[in-house]
DNA sequence: TTCTACCTAAGTATTACTACCTAGTCAACT
DNA sequence: AGTTGACTAGGTAGTAATACTTAGGTAGAA
């Protein structure tokens, strides 16, 4: 193969998986013009090494301990302009996909994918491209980013929100927030009309969904 | 180091990411009495090659698209008595250790562990041991399995729970199912009963946390 | 065969939630 | 200075869920 003119492309690799790392390392050797010049398992130490690094592209797991991966991406993305951010991640759960675009996200692969597809996919990126898992593109066609997609709940709804997940009512959230069980209704009634949601059950599902309450809490 | 008197334990991965298996492959090559005799992506295979293989240890993800690795363990358990497995997830949600615990697995580590964990977890699960991650075995402390956690839900019970949990009303349960409305009261009063569940949030949230209905589903 | 589990169903009363409505305060931004 | 968004709060009315109760039928196990 002629790699003489093929510039070299440096990349980050921030997953909180020791086996992805080494997995990844593994697979990525094999290309000579992908160079691995740092990894993290952290999206704040990652922000941290790229700052110092300037890496073409970073190849990002979401769910990581500190910092997850697209808060660590918008971050980024804002001071580091050059770099391009490539989620690799295992959910195809189309509010991560969303998010990720959103937070300024280049691409985004599904880790049950090739070395291969993995090498196109940083190559697509670093030249300015964007890359999506063939599912992932379908998924998105399915699930179009909506107009209102971005008006998230509040902090305020939030915490009403979690205590309503975790079987509060309205009066012992009331009681316990020192607020008025009207006032707790009426963002049960704003939070249901923002996120077009019909049910109790769906807003839990919702709440489980988006890290509102921690999955496993308490069952 | 003396490896002269130490026996070889063969090892089956059954992972669904080809870069989790990559990087196993990787740290465990450096370790010369554990080989990776075969290797398959789902719970389903991983019966069939269980059984022709023999492996000493099967190391075994829960997430998989077929069969999960909890049914599988469960499976292979029953048939292949020498065989250990060692669950590898990146879960460590209580119901999915105390279910492979059930299931009959051997031990339990999470995917955030070095190299030399997994190694040690081989050794410790082949030799007739058992091994938990220290947070694993802390969450076990925090979390006893209870006398009752076997009594899960009935088929019917479960059907009730999915429609619930997708928003239904117990009106539109009941005409879809067609049976009372009382009926299905009545099953959501023995699930909360038998789950010691007091609230309609915590029943969704059972429902999600055990996948009786998916996690992204409509939302 | 008695026992148990499961699915079925109903009465009654109370509490919780939901859908409409209006409206004040406060902080931030144009 | 005016607008916007967030948080607060209340009225009224209807619907849904829950907590107690009892109880019949059917299938499988001890």
């Amino acid at each position: 193969m002629n790699n003489i003119n093929k510039k070299i492309i440096t990349v980050l690799l921030v997953d909180d998986h020791p086996m992805v790392q080494g997995g990844l390392s593994a697979c990525l050797s094999f290309y000579d013009d992908i160079k691995i010049v740092g990894s993290t398992t952290d999206g704040k130490e990652a922000l941290n090494k790229a700052l110092t690094l300037k890496p073409d592209v970073i190849l990002m797991d979401i769910s990581m301990p500190l910092m997850n991966g697209i808060d660590a991406t918008e971050i980024i993305i804002d001071q580091i302009k050059e770099t391009k951010i490539l989620i690799f991640s295992m959910h195809d759960n189309p509010e991560f996909v969303k998010s990720a675009i959103q937070a300024g996200a280049s691409g985004y692969i599904l880790k049950d994918i090739t070395a291969e597809e993995v090498y196109f996919a940083i190559k697509a990126v670093a030249s300015g491209k964007t890359h999506f898992s063939s599912s992932i593109a379908k998924m998105l066609l399915d699930n179009p980013i909506s107009r209102h997609e971005n008006d998230k709940l509040t902090t305020r709804e939030q915490v009403i929100l979690s205590h309503i997940a975790q079987g509060y009512s309205s009066k012992e959230i009331a009681k316990i927030l020192t607020i008025s069980f009207r006032t707790v209704e009426a963002h049960r009634r704003n939070m249901k009309i923002k996120l077009d949601i019909h049910s109790l059950a769906e807003l839990i599902r919702y709440a489980v969904n988006h890290g509102i309450i921690e999955d496993n809490k308490c069952i």
